[in-house]
RNA sequence: GGGCGGGUAGCUCAGUUGGUUAGAGCACACGGUUGACAUCCGUGAGGUCGUAGGUUCGAGCCCUAUCUCGCCCA
């Protein structure tokens, strides 16, 4: 006999114990290990690596659905029987850890880490990292994640360092990298460069600022009228770094000033004016200044006209020598200073608002500044090539599709990746220059210049762009560029799931570089989820104060509860909105889950030693159709990644069709005993079980923990045949295979069905007549053809619409209608419940004229659907189902048309 | 400017390759201490599926236009 379970389902005490059995019995590795004996290299693997988090990060909601979706993905899988990986890890995150420990050293020993020194500075974020680092995959942990913990890694790790290495140095060999001075992006604040990806762009107000290029005088001009072109610009300070006004060369306005000579003001610097189609005649004066060393589109166009580049600000975006009088102004007040002794010098002509796009910086928010700067930087062309085509050949597909299409049109458009940062903590640069300039690249920490010898070399100062190395992560995590067991069998990865907003980041790059190192494809489908957004869509913010978060929730509704809502409320690249009621109806479904299964339980302790088994009943006969049925949907909704769908419909099944139905007769059953209540209880098991698989990969620990309970039952009991091929835990139990129907099916369900119309249509009524629901009522049904069946269910329907059995007779036609009844139609059945004294002659007509109305205008409907083209081209099986429908309304509608006279 | 996604019940969202009575959770109304569960049970109300056209025997779903919200790219 099991031990007395208690009436609600107890997470906080069951989550971390069911966590630790699992991790004990190693269910969380895979089954064939390429490193033990025995290993069969031809059983499939499938393997997903974790998209690794912040090493010093804390746990939001993103991961949350994140890694719900991974594990459902991996527990699905694992049940299948594939030998199934996941790699956990993280990753060092280099700005935002740096950023974290600098705050921290600036607040506890007022040093900033210049002053600390880098070696000392790099021992404090190892000291951090080690006191933090766990703390996110706690978490993740506690979220149920099945992965293989002893293959954990971290991308500052000695081997995937490694990796890293070899990647840089291969790239390097081939030609593939360079450094070089460029217009980057600058982050002032973090004074480092920063890639394309991370500058995001908001439109803001700010200031349009009209001013005068003087032009240069000669001879022919009049000394007497003042000659400028009108120029406009957003960034007055970067007047200082001006080396051309630009006019269009049609523009009558200014076509005539093309190359002669302008003068910086306030700098006295002169500069030519070109004439370049770029220019649009109708934007702002029509005439632009040409700032090459910190804007893009003037970069480009100094270019092409050969013009000089000058750099006016310094890497903490203040003005340099370049700015004359302005030298070691902020990049803002110069702006302002300068502005001030134009308008002095009557150069300004006005100011006004202005919409229009800044860059800041992804983290942090600062303004960005384009600057020219020595970097590194992959030349991205042929990389991109191969990623294209293995999303066009099919070799990678991404779900959902709609997601090729952007990525396409990314790669397409791509310029060449800037790879080094301007910090400490990361991958430092494996690369040595001597005094004379010379460079080393080299798998192993050179000792000397490897053109000159020379023995005074020194190390790159910066790190390699994090994204450098997580682009690695799917094979660096496996071994590579070691040919390891891991590495052989388990490569290329089965999936790579992640959110859109990371697409570029880090899919794109990983295919990019999957594809150069190893050759191979990393994953064979990229699935995008969407962000998690507030109950209202809004994204989560600590300003806005509508973050959730997910420890809190799993300490209040429980693991289970919050999977579930996640996974659910899910579409494929779809924004979730999440909110806590909805959690709190899954902690719900979670009990349900729980009492569901203690239902069950109790079921088999009662069972007599050696009960036979009955027969099967219509109800069971029909949950085991509904069953198979559910199956069948469920693993073609695993197939197409439907995953929400799959899970609301077990809800669904669980809740509405086993708990309020079955369960219900059941219990009649039940209380049988004997062959019936054995042949109930076998039911209830057997369903259940599978069920509780079908459900595993959503809600973990509840199924866990009830299945075993179920399991210890069964193994005691009567029936316990039943269980004899079970494994000892549910997260390593066999997936329901889908089978095709049997034939029976059909006919079972529609009489089920039938049944429960009936029900429900006593139940309203006594609802509408305010009977008491624990008084029992008699009734007498006239059926019809469907006599038989009505009186073998007899017991079901009395009990569950709540008749007295022995007031309650089934007839295939009745003479008279019972005085004094209510009558109820229910298609070719008629039931009569003579609720002496509480039936209303006029409100009963009433109530039937309503449904003799309702029933009429349905075969008006049909009448008019099967008059159409619709009989004619419709498939035979559809207009079948319309003319059986058509002939039930029509029967009703007599019934009730006879009750009516 | 280009592209993508959303607009379905009061709120938040599902809705298979088009199949004819559009679903759920929450909220709401009424009634329930039924031996699994009040974290529950029963019953009910609530929708011209953004708008206008079109294709089709049939459209929430396909096509065109349009309004609106959001995102990505330039």
């Amino acid at each position: 006999m099991t031990k007395e379970l208690p009436k609600a389902y107890d997470f906080k005490a069951t989550e971390s114990r069911i966590y630790a059995m699992w991790e004990k019995g190693g269910y969380f590795k895979p089954h064939n290990d390429p490193n033990k004996p025995g290993f069969d290299p031809n059983v499939k693997p499938f393997v997903i690596s974790i998209p690794p988090p912040n090493v010093t990060g804390e746990l939001h909601l993103g991961h949350a659905a994140r890694v719900s979706t991974e594990d459902l993905m991996i527990r699905y899988h694992r049940m299948k029987g594939y030998s199934t990986l996941w790699v956990p890890g993280t990753d060092h995150a280099g700005i935002a850890t740096q950023l974290m420990v600098e705050r921290d050293i600036l607040k506890n020993k007022e040093v900033t880490r210049e002053e600390m020194g880098r070696e000392e500075f790099l021992k404090r974020t190892w000291e951090w990292k080690h006191k933090y680092g766990g703390v996110i995959t706690t978490q993740i942990r506690r979220l149920g994640a099945s992965c293989d913990w002893d293959r954990e890694r971290f991308t500052l790790d000695e081997g995937l360092s490694r990796a890293v290495r070899e990647a840089f140095v291969r790239l390097y060999e081939k030609g593939l990298i360079y450094r070089g001075p460029r217009l980057i992006n600058w982050s002032p604040g973090l004074k480092t460069a920063v890639s394309d990806l991370e500058v995001e762009y908001s439109e803001e107000d700010a200031t349009l600022y009209y001013f005068k290029y003087m032009i240069k005088e000669t001879s022919e001009v009049s000394k007497t009228s003042e000659v400028f072109i009108p120029v406009a610009t957003i960034r007055p300070e970067t007047i200082l770094g001006d080396t051309a006004v630009a006019v269009h060369p049609d523009d009558e306005r200014y076509k005539k000033f093309i190359g002669r000579t302008a003068i910086v003001p306030m700098l006295g610097r002169e500069i030519p004016i070109i004439g370049d189609e770029y220019v649009s005649m109708d934007f702002g004066t029509g005439a632009l200044k040409i700032t090459p060393g910190h804007d893009p589109n003037d970069y480009a166009i100094a270019h092409k006209h050969n013009l000089p580049i000058i750099s006016m600000l310094d890497k903490e975006a203040k003005v340099n020598e370049n700015g004359g009088k302005y030298q070691g102004l902020d990049r803002f007040e110069a702006r302002k200073q300068l502005w001030a002794d134009m308008k002095e010098a009557g150069l300004v002509i006005k100011t006004e608002p202005y919409r229009t796009t800044i860059p800041r910086s992804q983290r942090g928010g600062e303004i960005v500044e384009p600057m020219i700067s020595e970097q590194w930087f992959v030349k991205i062309e042929s990389l991109a090539k191969a990623g294209l085509e293995a999303v066009k050949d099919g070799r990678i597909k991404i779900v959902p599709e709609r997601f090729e299409k952007i990525y396409f049109n990314w790669l397409d458009n791509i310029k060449d990746w800037c790879i080094s940062r301007q910090l400490w903590w990361g991958h430092r640069i494996p690369v040595w220059y001597c005094p004379d300039g010379h460079m080393t690249v080299t798998r192993e920490d050179p000792t000397q210049c490897a053109t000159c010898g020379s023995k005074d070399i020194h190390q790159d100062d910066d790190v390699l762009d994090t994204w450098f190395s997580s682009g690695l992560w799917p094979f660096s995590t496996l071994g590579w560029p070691t040919e390891t067991p891991d590495y052989k069998y388990f490569y290329p990865t089965s999936y790579m799931e992640t959110a859109y907003d990371i697409l570029f980041f880090w899919v794109a790059r990983m295919i990019m570089s999957g594809l150069e190192y190893t050759g191979k494809i990393p994953f064979h489908t990229v699935y995008l989820s969407g962000l998690i957004r507030d109950e209202h869509g809004q994204k989560m913010s600590k300003t806005k104060g509508n973050v959730i978060d997910p420890l809190i929730v799993m300490d209040e509704l429980g693991t289970d509860a919050l999977r579930f809502t996640l996974l659910v409320g899910a579409t494929p690249g779809n924004d979730t909105n999440l909110s806590v009621k909805r959690v709190e109806a899954n902690r719900n479904f979670a009990n349900k889950i729980w009492n569901a299964g203690r239902f069950v339980i109790n079921a088999i302790d009662a069972l007599q030693p050696g009960a036979e088994l009955g027969g099967y009943t219509l109800a069971d006969s029909w949950i085991w159709a509904r069953l198979q049925t559910l199956i069948r949907d469920v693993e073609r909704q695993f197939q197409n990644f439907q995953y929400g769908q799959a899970g609301q419909q077990i809800y669904d099944f669980l809740w509405a069709d086993f708990a309020d139905w079955y369960v219900e007769i059941a219990k009649q059953e039940l209380n049988e005993g004997g062959a019936r209540a054995a042949r109930a209880a076998d039911t209830l098991a057997r369903v259940f079980d599978i069920t509780m698989r079908l459900l595993h990969p959503f809600t973990p620990f509840v199924t866990e923990e009830i299945w075993g309970h179920l399991h210890s039952a069964l193994r005691e009991s009567p029936i316990s045949n039943l269980c004899k091929d079970w494994p000892d835990a549910l997260i390593i139990a066999k997936w329901p295979e889908p089978r095709d129907p049997e034939g029976w099916e059909t006919d079972k369900t529609a009489d089920f069905e039938l049944i429960q119309e009936i029900v429900r249509s006593i139940r309203n009524l006594r609802a509408e007549k305010n009977v008491a629901p624990s008084k029992k009522i008699a009734a007498s049904i006239s059926a019809g053809a469907k006599a038989d069946l009505l009186n073998q269910q007899s017991k079901v329907i009395a009990s569950l619409a709540g008749l007295d059995h022995s007031q309650f007779t089934i007839h295939s036609s009745l003479k008279d209608k019972p005085a004094d009844a209510a009558a109820l139609v229910v298609g070719s059945v008629e039931i009569y419940l003579p609720l002496a004294g509480m039936v209303d002659l006029a409100s009963e007509k009433t109530r039937l004229e309503k449904e003799l109305k309702e029933a009429e205008s349905h075969i008006q409907r049909l009448e008019n659907l099967l008059g159409g083209d619709f009989a004619n081209k419709a498939p035979a099986a559809l207009i079948q189902k319309e003319r059986d429908k058509l002939a039930a309304y029509k029967d009703t509608a007599e019934k009730i048309k006879a009750q009516l006279k």
